[in-house]
DNA sequence: CCCCAGGTCGTCA
DNA sequence: TGACGACATGGG
């Protein structure tokens, strides 16, 4: 068991947020995350969070880079705030939701998979991708599967994915599983290159290119357009066309957490 | 049964 | 460019 400062971190807000897929709320109160190479239990108090996982090596480090804790959100809120006074009470609403650090295959995959497609589905195939093809880790006697390693998957065929019942994106997956080797070139790559990688692959669009860009490799500035902040920005600003540049002259270079910031607000609306 | 899901593709004007 | 239906599957 370890303890790390939990700054000003609001986990479940984090968790459950539609950025993460991996994520259990216990009868006890505390959070179960399957990450990229080992299963965490997250309890908090108000300063800390407690962590036990079947791996502890460099546990802390894992877990602090997982929720982003050594960077410094109160920077980027009042950058936005400075650019834009409406987000004075975005982020009261929103304080301690943060961008999560995670694996950039597993984002490229679970993406693909959420096109058109609800949360709860979307679960349940990673799950399912994760159970037939994944590492098992046994933590507090229960099983959980990692999500498939690139190599752990790079061989499937349509037919085996077919088990999977991802649908009509079971052939996206199998063209991404095709090109992933052009994608190392990302990390060179300014934004507008690096959506352009993501989208020759055939069922990546920009918003999913987007979701991978910004969760899987913290480009903080690409930001998912989805019909929330549309809806959003019709409201608010009565724009219609033209939404990215209106939000990237706006907010750069922040942009995604300031849209994932809307996108937070308007979606906890709808769940009360 | 119909509707929808944090979209994208193919097609046609 | 822009609009529009199809797309697999399961939950409400």
């Amino acid at each position: 068991m370890i303890k790390v400062d939990k700054k000003d971190i609001n986990l479940k807000e984090s968790l459950f947020s539609g950025q993460c897929f991996r994520m259990y709320q216990e009868d006890d109160g505390t959070f179960t995350v399957v990450l990229n190479d080992r299963v965490i239990n997250v309890q908090e108090d108000n300063k800390y969070l407690i962590i036990k996982s079947d791996n502890e090596d460099n546990l802390k480090n894992v877990v602090t880079n997982y929720f982003d804790l050594d960077r410094d959100y109160d920077e980027i809120n009042n950058y936005l705030i400075k650019k834009d006074k409406s987000f004075e009470e975005i982020i009261k609403k929103v304080k301690g939701y943060k961008i999560l650090k995670q694996d950039s295959f597993e984002m490229l995959i679970s993406y693909i998979i959420s096109q058109n497609n609800n949360v709860k589905r979307i679960m349940k195939s990673i799950e399912k991708l994760s159970e037939l093809y994944g590492s098992e880790i046994i933590f507090n006697d229960k099983k959980y599967y990692l999500f498939p390693k690139y190599e752990q998957i790079k061989n499937i065929t349509l037919e085996e994915l077919r088990n999977v019942g991802l649908g009509f994106r079971d052939k996206y997956v199998l063209d991404a599983l095709k090109k992933y080797n052009k994608l190392k070139e990302i990390d060179s790559l300014n934004t507008d290159g690096a959506i352009e990688i993501l989208m020759s692959i055939k069922g990546v669009g920009l918003k999913v290119a987007s979701c991978i860009l910004l969760f899987g490799y913290q480009r903080l500035d690409v930001f998912p357009i989805d019909t929330w902040v549309k809806k959003y920005t019709r409201e608010k600003y009565n724009v219609y066309k033209k939404i990215d540049e209106f939000y990237k002259e706006k907010y750069n270079p922040y942009t995604g957490v300031a849209i994932q910031y809307i996108f937070h607000v308007k979606r906890n609306k709808k769940n009360n």
